[in-house]
DNA sequence: CAAAGATGTGAGTAAATGCTCAGGTTCTCA
DNA sequence: TGAGAACCTGAGCATTTACTCACATCTTTG
């Protein structure tokens, strides 16, 4: 049974940053060259440090995936509670959500693309997947004070429908967020049936 | 620079079912274990032909996965035209159109779900590429008898919305596909603001 | 300062994997 | 029926790749 999380954490801060540098390189790849092709000694040496230290802090090549997944859900994930913290009304806390999510997902097109296509391949753990019913959870909190009848299954297909159509607008080559953003307010509003 | 395409094409009978048993045995391997597992002298193995043979007749590892992910699109893209050579109204002919989408998806959700990970992995061809956009533009002929200013890409839109939805509820363990065809027809059409 | 611990190195290994090739078997057709 | 074409075989090569380990260097702490 291999785990992905990471093998030790780092005590000093000079490990702190190797860490980093790891994952950040892993990104890199990700972006550059898709999953199939990210082997960890491109990793180690992209990030400017050794193989053997590499495997000194994960395990094996999925968790420094996998660490990459958890640092890009991580900061959406913060967001969207940024968001919620602020207290406004339901429909300007959605206008937000979707916004984020938008610019999150366009910060690194390539990446955030890469990282959903090899996530299914990953085999995550437990609280990963907490995560991703938290984030869902949260939209359905937000979602049900406008649509009474709305449930989880309906904030996990809002999510899914604004990260597919960033998706595949990134993936036709679209590089003007601006354009994307009434879609996805429309395909929101749309299926909530909030008309106007 | 290489290709996708088959080597070249079987002549006799028996050389048609080795070539379909080979695509057949990628299919079930993509099913089963996902895309980063599967190799070509497993596929060879489950297919019960050897090795040599295989290469016979495709290239290289994607030119097998290539030819999966064209026998399902082009399923797909049959399915369509049938439906649009039918004749029916728009109205009935998207509904149709959203029905099929749904059954060709959950006929093999982990099918359905492993190609579309893969596929940006893949460098496809043009060709493969023609056919996508033929199949967006199916769609988008049919959406613009009822939503006069949609174009190509609210047809994208809804082709990717419409996967989104199926895919994740597919990989959130939802196995009946009643429970998801309303939120299909419901996301279109709140989408392209037909609220009946 | 000196010891102990934390961190980093990189050559090397075992295994997996894509793919070839020399030669066999089955089919077609005059 | 026999010769050529189409089809199939599978051992094995060359390469890639995940990962280890014995050792070196830096940092902290008593």
């Amino acid at each position: 049974m291999t785990s992905h999380q990471p093998r030790k954490s780092a005590q000093q801060g000079r490990a702190k940053a190797t860490m980093a540098a790891i994952v950040e390189a892993a990104a890199r790849l990700l972006e550059t060259q898709g999953g199939a092709r990210l082997t960890t000694n491109h990793v180690a040496e992209l990030a400017g440090v050794s193989i053997g230290t590499l495997y000194q802090y994960y395990p094996n090549k999925e968790a420094v995936i996998a660490a990459v997944l958890r640092r890009e859900k991580a900061a959406l994930l913060a967001g969207f509670e940024d968001i919620i913290a602020r207290g406004l009304g339901p429909k300007s806390t959605i206008d937000a959500l979707i916004d984020a999510t938008l610019a999150h997902q366009y910060t690194r097109p390539r990446l955030a693309l890469a990282l959903e296509y090899i996530e299914p391949e990953l085999g995550l753990l437990v609280e990963d997947h907490a995560r991703d019913r938290r984030l869902v959870a949260l939209v359905a909190q937000v979602v049900i004070e406008v649509a009474p009848d709305a449930d989880a299954r309906a904030a996990q297909d809002l999510v899914a429908i604004c990260r597919a159509i960033t998706n595949t607008a990134a993936m036709s080559g679209e590089t003007d967020p601006t354009a994307i953003a009434p879609r996805l307010h429309r395909a929101v509003s749309g299926y909530l049936g909030l008309h106007a």
